[in-house]
DNA sequence: ACCTGAACACCGTTCAAGT
DNA sequence: ACCTGAACACCGTTCAAGT
């Protein structure tokens, strides 16, 4: 089961549109975050804003395509960790590489969270899939003693998120900190 | 030592049109979060544009000026926790009052953050103080033994300013819960 | 001393008209 | 099929001119 979706063949010249506006707008993403501007991406890529628009209709929907491989080799890893690992390291692993991910443009981390919060997002069922990956894992680890009971998936969610968060505000080094701090306390010692 | 400054009295007008702004401001910011439009601030509070950014040069100054009273009070209440309770009930009363205060508009935690890394922002000073506050009943906590010898103040700057954040993304609940567990990963149990 | 509002340089988003 | 770009409804910020 993909999780892209198929893509029916476009016009060759939409498909070149297509390519230049996704390179052009990652590099905007990555130097002025997930609310670079979007008249200025289509400028950059040498298209007219409506062509943006016809390949994206949302902002959402273009970030969904430009993390689309990203969070594809995501799934990937999170679905052969448990069993790799110890639970809690497995755990661990999971949350420092979604960090580490939602570390590739500035306010990220904070899309992403809506991506999961709203159903109509064109990021709601890779952000639902992430959140999934991770209840597993932590299920696991709960399973294995290793996290407390009372600990639950969303709160693993949010100490990631805010993790994510913290990197973005601050220093990736903070987030590291928060991170390990965060772990001791879910952790049954 | 007022944190105030003296501001020397100002025309009646002149008085009238910023305690509008102000009330207005609060409202906006309460509704839209700290990037509501200061153009619509302006048009609601019955001035000119010109005149918002006369008695407000930036958004954080405006901010600031909104804060003012809010931030006085908690500077306040943190110079007189210490001393009053157990050093860890007094760090993590600290923590809650202030994640407490940035809920009061949208967006608040990131602004307090920026206004703390930004030595020219108008909120600067009140974040610095927020911080050494912070760094204080931290620095009791660890020498009472509660905290870990290795958790630095800026970990507890992080962890408030992360729970603040989560309120704000998704619910006060669990905010708390967050809250909760990043004390029990800060503690010598 | 203070206020006004036009002016400038931007935005996001839609949609009729073109090819 | 796809692209263009004008049109609309907004922004933040400055500053000459008014009172």
């Amino acid at each position: 089961m993909s999780t892209t979706g198929s893509a029916r063949p476009l016009r060759a010249d939409a498909r070149r549109n297509r390519e230049r506006l996704l390179q052009t707008a990652d590099a905007a993403f990555g130097e002025h975050g997930v609310e670079a501007s979007l008249e200025q991406i289509a400028r950059s890529a040498g298209v007219a804003i409506g062509t943006l628009y016809g390949h994206f209709p949302s902002r959402a929907a273009l970030a969904a395509a430009l993390l689309r491989e990203r969070h594809d080799e995501l799934f990937a890893r999170g679905d052969s960790l448990p069993g790799e690992r110890v639970a809690l390291d497995a755990l661990t692993e999971w949350m420092r590489l979604v960090a580490a991910h939602a570390a590739a443009y500035h306010g990220l981390a904070e899309f992403l969270g809506r991506g999961l919060e709203d159903e109509n997002s064109e990021l709601h069922a890779d952000c639902t899939r992430l959140a999934g990956i991770t209840e597993r894992l932590a299920g696991q680890a709960r399973e294995a003693g290793a996290l407390g009971a009372h600990v639950t998936g969303a709160d693993v969610t949010a100490v990631i998120s805010a993790v994510s968060w913290t990197g973005e505000q601050t220093s990736p080094g903070q987030a590291e900190r928060l991170l390990a701090l965060a772990v001791r306390g879910m952790t049954t010692r």
